[in-house]
DNA sequence: ATATATACAGACCGATCTGTCTATTTGTCA
DNA sequence: TGACAAATAGACAGATCGGTCTGTATATAT
C-alpha cells in the first residue's frame, strides 16, 4: 500500500516528465494525487525538495528497469551490452514504463530547465549518468575489454544520441542505428 | 543597426536558454532588452510567438555557424565530416557563440519542456536535426559513401550524444569520444 | 510644419504561482 | 473510550505571470 508520500511523489514524476518541471505546479500535483497541500510541505519543504524526490525516484525506477532488461536477456555480457539498445527501443516505443511513456530522458530535461551545473537537478542528473556509465564499465571489464572505462563512455555516449534522436525527431528507429554502432565498437574492442 | 525587433529576439534567446523557456519572463526579457512592452506585442502576438522567433533565429545562428566551421576546416569531405566534433569542442568551451556560452543544445531542451512532437517549439526543434543531418548526408555522398543517409543517421546521432553528454556531465572530452567514434566509421565505409 | 508610424513608460487586469494558516476529520493504538 | 498523530479542505497572502490599455515622446518624410 502506497504511503501518501509516494503517491505524492509518483504524480510528481508523471507530471514533471510529461508536461516539464516549471510549466508544473503544485496545485495539479495535489489534484491529481488527492492529497492535501499540508501533507506536501510537511514532507517537503518546498516545490524544489519534491522535484528532487521526483529525480530521485526516477533514477532507481529507471536503472532497476535497465538493469533488469540487461540481466534478463542474456548471461554473457557482450550480449547483455547490446541489448541496451533493445530495451531502449521498447522504452521509446512505449513499453517499458506504462504510465509514463516517452518524453525523452527525465535527467536530460531536468538540465535543460535546470542549466546551472551547480542545481541540484543538475546534479542529480549528472550522477545519474555517470551510475550508468559505471555500470557500463564493469560489463565492459567483464566482457574482457582492455580499456573498459573508455568503451563505456562510448557506450553511453551512443545511448545519449539514441534517446535524443528519438525524443526531439521521434525517430525510434535511433536505437537500431545505435546498436549498429556499438557492435561494431565491441567487435574491434574484444578481438583481442 | 539593430531593429527592436532583433533586440528583442536576440535578447529572448540569450535568457530562453540560459534559464529555460519557462521560468523566462516576459518582464525580464523587457527590461534587458530595453523594449517596451507594447512593442514586443505588436511584434509578436504572444510569448509563444517569441519562443519560435528566438528558436527561428538560433536555428540560422548555428547552422550558419557549423557549416563554415566545417567548410573553414578542409576542402575534403570526409575531412570535414571529422570537423564537425572539432567544432562542437569548440561549442562546449564556450568558444562559438560568446554571449550564450553553452548551456546545452537549445532545441533538446526545448523539446524536453515542450515535449508534445506536434508542439510548434518542438516542431522547430524536429526541423533543426533534420536540416543538419540532411547536410551531412551531403557531405558523405560528396565523400563517396555508399550509403550515405545511413552515415549520416549516424553522425548526427554521435553528434547529439556529444553534445548531451557534454552538457549533463560537464565532460567537453565527450567531442573527442564521438570523433574517435566516427573516424572509426567513416574508415569503414569509405573504404570502398 | 504637419502627418504618420513607431516606440516609449507604466498603470492595470485577471489568472496563477508557491507557500502559510486554521479548523476539521480520520485512523491508530492503548 | 480517549488520546494523539496525520491528513483533510480550503481560505488566504504576496508575488509574478502574460497580456491590455492609455497617453506621451520621438523620428522621418512630405
Amino acid at each position: 500500500m502506497k504511503s501518501r508520500r509516494d503517491e505524492l511523489v509518483d504524480t510528481a514524476l508523471r507530471l514533471f516528465y510529461k508536461q516539464g518541471f516549471n510549466a508544473t505546479g503544485i496545485d495539479k500535483i495535489l489534484s491529481e494525487s488527492g492529497v492535501a497541500k499540508m501533507t506536501l510541505y510537511k514532507h517537503f519543504g518546498s516545490k524544489g525538495e519534491l522535484i528532487l524526490a521526483a529525480l530521485t525516484r526516477r533514477d532507481e525506477q529507471f536503472r532497476d528497469w535497465l538493469t533488469n532488461a540487461m540481466e534478463t536477456a542474456s548471461p554473457d555480457p557482450r550480449a547483455q551490452l547490446l541489448s541496451l539498445f533493445d530495451a531502449l527501443e521498447k522504452w521509446f516505443r512505449g513499453q517499458a514504463f506504462k504510465d509514463l511513456g516517452f518524453a525523452g530522458c527525465a535527467f536530460i530535461n531536468a538540465s535543460g530547465e535546470f542549466t546551472d551545473p551547480d542545481h541540484p537537478a543538475h546534479r542529480i542528473a549528472k550522477q545519474h549518468k555517470q551510475e550508468i556509465v559505471d555500470h557500463l564499465a564493469k560489463l565492459c571489464t567483464k566482457a574482457g575489454a582492455t580499456d573498459p572505462e573508455t568503451l563505456a563512455e562510448q557506450l553511453a555516449l551512443l545511448k545519449e544520441g539514441a534517446i535524443v534522436t528519438a525524443h526531439v525527431r521521434g525517430m525510434t528507429e535511433s536505437a537500431r542505428v545505435a546498436k549498429t554502432i556499438a557492435t561494431g565498437l565491441l567487435d574491434a574492442a574484444l578481438r583481442a
